[in-house]
DNA sequence: TAAATATTTTAGGCAAATCTAAAATATTTA
DNA sequence: TAAATATTTTAGATTTGCCTAAAATATTTA
């Protein structure tokens, strides 16, 4: 399947990343995503149905067919890649790149995207922290687990964050906290749930259970 | 201007580069280059004429606005920017290009293009020896001439070639010419118009005058 | 210059992607 | 479980971009 248009190629990747955290995905949800109507979707679901990347049934629901899951992560990849050369290469922040990425990702030459790849050092990891699928749609899986999960003692690398918002750079930005930042869990308070950390760079101090929700690490592995 | 769908933009940019060397450009003339009939481009040139970004009168003729050339010159700018990308950092052959770049050139961040620009290197001139128009739409214009122009005993610089054309690029590799190759004008043969020349590699030796006049040189100046 | 030819435009239609409003189906709750 | 509510789908329009066939205009040539 690869003659899809770029809106077509939109809502794969929609239903995709909705499937990846809730259990059903339902017409609303992907209206809500990307800013349309449900009637739009309805549409759309019956003709993506006809080519084979989408099982659907009316009024039942619907999830991404074999075929659907792996031009998903066809896309996924393309994605985190121009991202990680925004990022690495073009000095961009991470907070700035979706968007761009956005468009780039549809470009259609897949002797680009491997050039890219190795041009790049076929890093696994996007800039966020998301494992970037290798040309087979192949993901390397971390076991990625929340900040405020950690047992007090234990050591874990920021992996990824849960949002992109500018916000959460600035904060993360002034507390010196990165993607590849260790982290070792001293104390919990309970009174407000904040957490006492010491970080890779020697610093301790506490942060918000608000500020640790947005923080996924991992205890060995990867960058 | 800058709300302009793909199409649109691809009509703009088909239409400067037959004003380029076209005095006068048609309606047919478009409709061949874009692989589409004359009534579409018709529909189009009144849609471009609303936006203001050409000069429309029905069956007397169209042309460029200054909105129009901005535009164009944008375009043709991404589309070299990437073009020396894709050579210079992921290898591919000049030959191999165009397609990709005619896709790239069409993604919108300023920014992007910008930092794209200083991490190539502000290149003045891309794969092919075209120039590079700089942000504000200004081009470096290089006195070019065609190499069966050339007084016997000159010397100047391959700055661009007259076709993209994988034969031309075999031909080239074989007699090891390319972009910035000097050449001197030894002898020049009436029987065929083939030219005896001498590469700043040392080598001697005659080329037809379809070769030469598929080549065009500078006196001095760029790479 | 008038007729023949070529070019350009209009008229009317089609497919993709979207919308609003109304109808059909599912789910929740009293 | 039946009524109320929520979700999903259909029906019918709209816009973009393209098409064919026919009409309007320009250009060429006899």
């Amino acid at each position: 399947m690869d003659n899809l248009s770029t809106t077509e190629e939109n809502y794969i990747k929609t239903i995709y990343h909705l499937q990846q955290t809730d259990s059903t995905v339902s017409t609303n949800d992907v209206a809500a995503k990307l800013n349309t109507k449900a009637a739009s979707v309805t549409d759309m679901l019956k003709r993506l149905n006809t080519k084979q990347v989408l099982n659907y049934e009316k009024y039942k629901g619907f999830s991404l067919s074999n075929e659907g899951e792996k031009v998903a992560l066809g896309i996924v990849r393309k994605h985190r890649l121009w991202e990680y050369f925004l990022v690495e290469k073009l000095q961009f922040g991470w907070d700035e790149v979706h968007a761009i990425a956005e468009e780039l990702e549809h470009i259609t030459s897949k002797l680009l995207i491997e050039r890219l790849d190795n041009f790049l050092g076929n890093p696994k990891f996007d800039p966020h922290g998301d494992p970037i699928p290798d040309s087979n749609g192949k993901i390397q899986v971390q076991p990625q687990i929340n900040l405020v999960d950690m047992p007090i003692g234990e050591t874990a690398k920021v992996s990824a964050v849960g949002s992109q918002s500018t916000e959460l750079l600035e904060l993360l930005t002034h507390k010196n906290i990165a993607i590849g930042t260790s982290i070792t869990i001293k104390k919990k308070f309970s009174f407000d749930n904040s957490l006492e950390i010491e970080t890779n760079s020697g610093q301790t101090f506490t942060i918000s259970r608000e500020l640790a929700l947005a923080l996924f690490v991992t205890k060995k592995s990867q960058p």
